[in-house]
DNA sequence: CATGAATGAGTTTTCATTCAT
DNA sequence: AATGAATGAAAACTCATTCAT
């Protein structure tokens, strides 16, 4: 339908837009002629510029949850899982860095707004530990890793690549991102592999 | 004589307002209010909103960069450097949430900004990233831990506890960080004390 | 489209409001009330106060420009061409005494200004005494007059006039501007008028 | 006494700010800073911004004034008289030129108010021209010089010179003031000497 | 008398949103 | 559906003036 592709095409000026500026500086001006349409146009389709930035922040994670999902599934051991959920979401951010930005800048603006409101996005970003949560949490019940909190496993893995994209787009650094990436997972398995004894102080 | 006092009762204002609104929506109206001045009281002291709000950013930081420093100084082992490190940072943004909140977003309009402007910001971070590097990389040498790639090792930490704070601000988790920190240590030691033999896949 | 119409309005009304209150005191406030259009309006036209000021006087100058060059150019001899001149002067700006009072200002703010900046206006103001100068200078070569510096008598006709305008506004003098425009241009004719012999001390 | 000490220094420190900048930029803290006393104390001796404007401009304008007819009480003939008119007026700018930017300033400030009002200054100026204009009636009447309208002849020897002082502010040009000062002498005196008829069309 | 910190009204400029065409 | 001109609420910043010390 013409309309559903006026709004897919609004939603990836707005990605660029608000990956540009962020919320605050980005403009429906520059939203507008990105998409090549009068102002009124971005108007007809969202009703004001938090809806459009709340539709291109959800599309994006939407797609980056399927993606990840998808990759995580065809994964076999702990040790790959790990790989993989860690590669994806480094390609993806890599490769849809206006989206990152925007990312970003919804984590700080919802630090900043201190509640702890539980929105649909808390909802997306959840789902997305969810998978590698899950992922852990069975491993380490069949004996194949220690017996960590999965939850908490979950979110430093999470932490960690996003520290990892962030920094490569501050520093400009290319291509290495792989190798990090490979970096972490070996950090991360190391820490979590059975070990001989429980390890004390 | 401009007062001391008025700076830093200035500062306070701003690290509140900021925190809570980001740069960009934060006004010189609230920080004025906050403080209990008027609006142009603020700008004899800071010549603008840019301006105060590098003078709280900056503030923040040096405290917390002097707090780190100090902590780490006085720990021995590179185990208790890594606790002492996660524990003390995790435990100077929960008591300066506002800082904290600043400090999120400055990160995230950084990568916003897309420019690796090496600005005075910058080499700040890095110094506080710098102090574990160091031991990280002594560790190493010495043979405490394997042999890892201290500045990633070190940027890993650093963003794990970034993370673990931003998710007790957002869900108000309260109480439990020490233990989460605990848990980090944990999960880090495990993945970085010298193994038996060098793993494979 | 942007109107070309809105813009000329804008123009009329900022001529009106620049000239009575000077660059400085006038407001884009009383612009767009005198316009009878929403402030932000005025932005879509002209992106500053500063852009609206010279579109209006650089009007101004050009149709200034235009009128005398045209009346100029239909006069016969020397006398009468200082005689159109003058008169043309005078009754441009007692029509549009708005545009007068702007001029005025502009020179004082230029002198204020101190700086010999050579701007568009410069240029413009220049292009005003060219052509009684090359009138003048023309006239001496044929004899008509005597032999004088170009360039300092038309500087002189064009202060004289210029000076006689302010002092009718100011006075508020209705009327024998004509009066007084063919007195100037007696004494002038008489000072220019070739003499019998040159004048000494 | 101490007090009026002050107040000349606080008028010379005006005429400095306000030369420079014109009334609306020139701002009460640099006057004070100028003059090397604190903002308040400006406030002890004039009660706000335009009353320490207009003593400043009144005191340069009574200077004006008395060299003025000093200067043209000594001079002879009335060839002479137009001669030192002009010289005095002349020089005096040039040594004052923060004068004359308020002069200048002040005069296109009145034309834009638009209205007549009589105030000191209307009549200092008048004052100014009085001198002039009585010697060129007293010259007429003596047949001196042909038999024109003292005032409007007075007026334009006024705005010549005016002009003339401006151009050399504007262009920078150095040095030839007294030059040009004596081609507007010329001039004049050419158009006011008795003719040997009346100059008919 | 002198000070200079504090005030807050006033000004320019931006931009999300509306609505007549 | 689409347009884009118009709106006006905000927000940063300035500076004459006041007043407690």
């Amino acid at each position: 339908m013409i309309s559903e592709f006026r709004r897919s095409q609004l939603i990836l000026s707005a990605r660029r837009v608000f990956g540009a500026h962020g919320f605050a500086h980005a403009t429906m001006d520059e939203i507008a002629r990105e998409a090549a349409v009068a102002k009124g146009t971005v108007y007809l389709y969202y009703r004001s510029k938090r809806e459009i930035y709340d539709a291109a922040f959800k599309a994006g994670m939407a797609e980056l949850e399927d993606v990840t999902r998808d990759r995580v599934k065809s994964a076999g051991s702990i040790k790959s899982v790990i790989a993989v959920f860690v590669t994806t979401r480094v390609q993806y951010f890599q490769a849809r860095q206006d989206f990152f930005r925007m990312y970003m800048d919804e984590i700080s603006s919802r630090v900043a707004a201190g509640a702890p409101r539980r929105t649909v996005f808390s909802t997306m970003i959840e789902r997305q530990t969810r998978v590698l949560e899950q992922a852990i949490a069975g491993a380490a019940a069949r004996g194949e890793i220690r017996d960590v909190d999965s939850e908490a496993t979950a979110l430093a893995i999470f932490d960690m690549t996003r520290g990892l994209v962030a920094r490569h787009l501050l520093t400009l650094q290319r291509g290495d991102a792989t190798r990090d990436a490979a970096f972490l997972t070996d950090l991360i398995w190391t820490g979590l592999r059975p070990g001989r004894r429980k390890q004390t102080q």
